[in-house]
DNA sequence: AATGAATGAGGATTCATTCAT
DNA sequence: TATGAATGAATCCTCATTCAT
């Protein structure tokens, strides 16, 4: 008895099973979609256990919606922490976006679908991966690798792409694995972006 | 359009109002979030008018997605109708996508978030402005007016850099009128899809 | 059109379809479970149509009742009409309420289930055929050709193996015509009824 | 008793409540007449809490239908329980059915309601006094004590006219209490079924 | 912390009845 | 009379949240 309250207290709690259940269930059906039991029952946990770590609902949505996307982009920026040149940067920012998508399914269903809807109000004061996009781009046009258009039109170019493959990909149009599309799209992507004037654009990896 | 309000009026239906506000209160907050008394009140209408018209909320919502999808597709398919050349019917198509976008914003929110989310499981069977993506795609490339790329990719490429432009004004990340965005981003994607191997793409209006 | 409308002039209404429809959902669902579009459906009328001739769905259910009650009632006077013998009378009852109830099993199956439940504060004040039974009881316990238990009792016992008889029907119980139950059960419940005493039994056709 | 009231509350539970307030209702109004709202408020209870502990109003009603129909055929059979002789052993269960009827009132309305209409499709499936009153009687047939007839008859015959009873009590027709007449309608009842013939009926007590 | 019964406001849907045509 | 769209109260049911244990 005495043990099992330690390990109660050490363990701590249902937290992590609640968190874990949540996200599942908020990836598959939206927040408003989940119920409180739903989740309850997929973390074999009660109803008002929910409630012992989190005001409501809404604060464990948006605690997963926060904190996960704070590591999709901390996983991106890893990635390209120390390496240099525009085009190889981009190539592996969007290779760290897909790895996460393959490994992490639900969190980036999750984080997809709530940052377009249910979630949407956040998305300003929460660090995600188009901030990362943003700079890279704004970086990649300053050392004159990229061509002059406005860095959000780059980014919504760049974007926009990249998240329509998981889309295509779950409606069954495309086939193969995330990961085998990168080089083809990153083809398309760079010939759009490319700096072609002179001289700027021929050395791209001298700059960085 | 007397006629047609007259005509409205003699055939004793609220049809109209009740598919009006629906339309616009799904497109803001989505279907799950809207109460049929928030689609009453809108429509100034009692809640039990709707059920004479729809077996349920859910029914009401999909005849909106499936025909407002159906009526999209028709006025984009409208405005390359006898048009030549691929780059000219890209361009066509993109300007008809934001016309649409801009004109009925309401209608294109809906749209664009229903395909998402809610009503996705209708895609499938939907006919959709996806399609004549695909079409067009699949022309250029046997025309050899585009890249050898998958189509689905580069209907992927196209559409997610499309319909990125809209949630980025919505942010506000882009200011200006999408209108305004259309040369840019075309110039973007041609870039990216055109053939660049020997001949075929040099003229490609000579194909067409 | 003028024909028309001097045709439905002289036809004059739907009035019979509805009853018609009415009695039949009735029987089969109950007056409550009965809904008023399911009678306009039925009767290829429009719902409004039913408020020209009733005043609300519950009168429309209580003339129904009633008229068919009186009518029910009828039938099974005519046949004890100049008929005497105690015995004979029950035996041609029991035969009229079996012949009534398959040929009008729409009307029986009303009659019965309202006359117990939805109904049944109309009872009292409408002619029924338990009136019929409880006279013919009453003669036959006065001429002494039946046992001398209370009227009511006798009629209880009679009318409830009578009317048992159509609920095993329904329930797959008992196979057979109700027609063919008939000598039987009019067995069983004679030997029940009638008197052993001496005399008052052997000629009850003299004191009729 | 102490115990269970104190085992109902550490249980937390108002479902005898909520099971005794709704089986008074529908048995004075019906199922269907019956709303969750005056469930509810007889039991002291919010709505909601039905919903605990049935997936619908229908559900419950099934359940206190099944439940019931058992004990009730429970205490039915408990009075026979080692008693030989048809005649006694109808003479007991009769009184049990009766015994039942005046002491569970309620409960017997809504058996009996409920069996002949709004949950008659539940009756195939469920254990009830019918099958005992069968039971009995072809037992009674094959030890000779009754007269041959097709045991699903003399069962509507018994079953018909004790069950009668009570809708005359219930219409004022019948003015003593039950109890009292079952001894004649015993009666009634016996010189109906009694065997006839030769030998084997004389002595049917010798049998058991 | 955990449990799960209870709460009750709110949501979707039904349906008798009305009424303009 | 007939029509059928409209009304809106009433109904069943859901679900986030609370609270006694």
């Amino acid at each position: 008895m005495e043990e099992v309250l330690y390990k109660e207290k050490r363990l701590g709690t249902r937290r992590p099973e609640i968190l874990r259940a949540a996200l599942e269930l908020f990836a598959r059906k939206g927040v408003r979609a989940t119920t409180v039991k739903d989740i309850a029952r997929k973390a074999r946990v009660a109803e008002g256990a929910l409630y012992r770590h989190w005001k409501s609902k809404k604060e464990l949505a948006e605690e997963l919606f926060c904190e996960n996307m704070k590591h999709f982009k901390a996983c991106m920026e890893a990635e390209i922490e120390g390496f240099k040149g525009t085009k190889l940067r981009v190539k592996r920012v969007v290779g760290a976006f897909y790895t996460f998508a393959e490994k992490e399914p639900m969190v980036y269903r999750f984080l997809i679908q709530a940052s377009l809807y249910e979630l949407s109000y956040l998305l300003p004061r929460t660090s995600k991966p188009l901030d990362l996009f943003v700079r890279i781009i704004q970086e990649g046009i300053e050392s004159g690798e990229l061509k002059k258009v406005e860095p959000p039109l780059a980014a919504a170019f760049i974007i926009g792409a990249i998240t329509k493959l998981p889309d295509f990909r779950e409606m069954g149009i495309l086939k193969k694995e995330l990961k085998d599309y990168i080089d083809p799209l990153i083809e398309l992507l760079w010939e759009g972006l490319k700096a072609r004037n002179g001289l700027g654009k021929t050395f791209p990896s001298w700059k960085g």
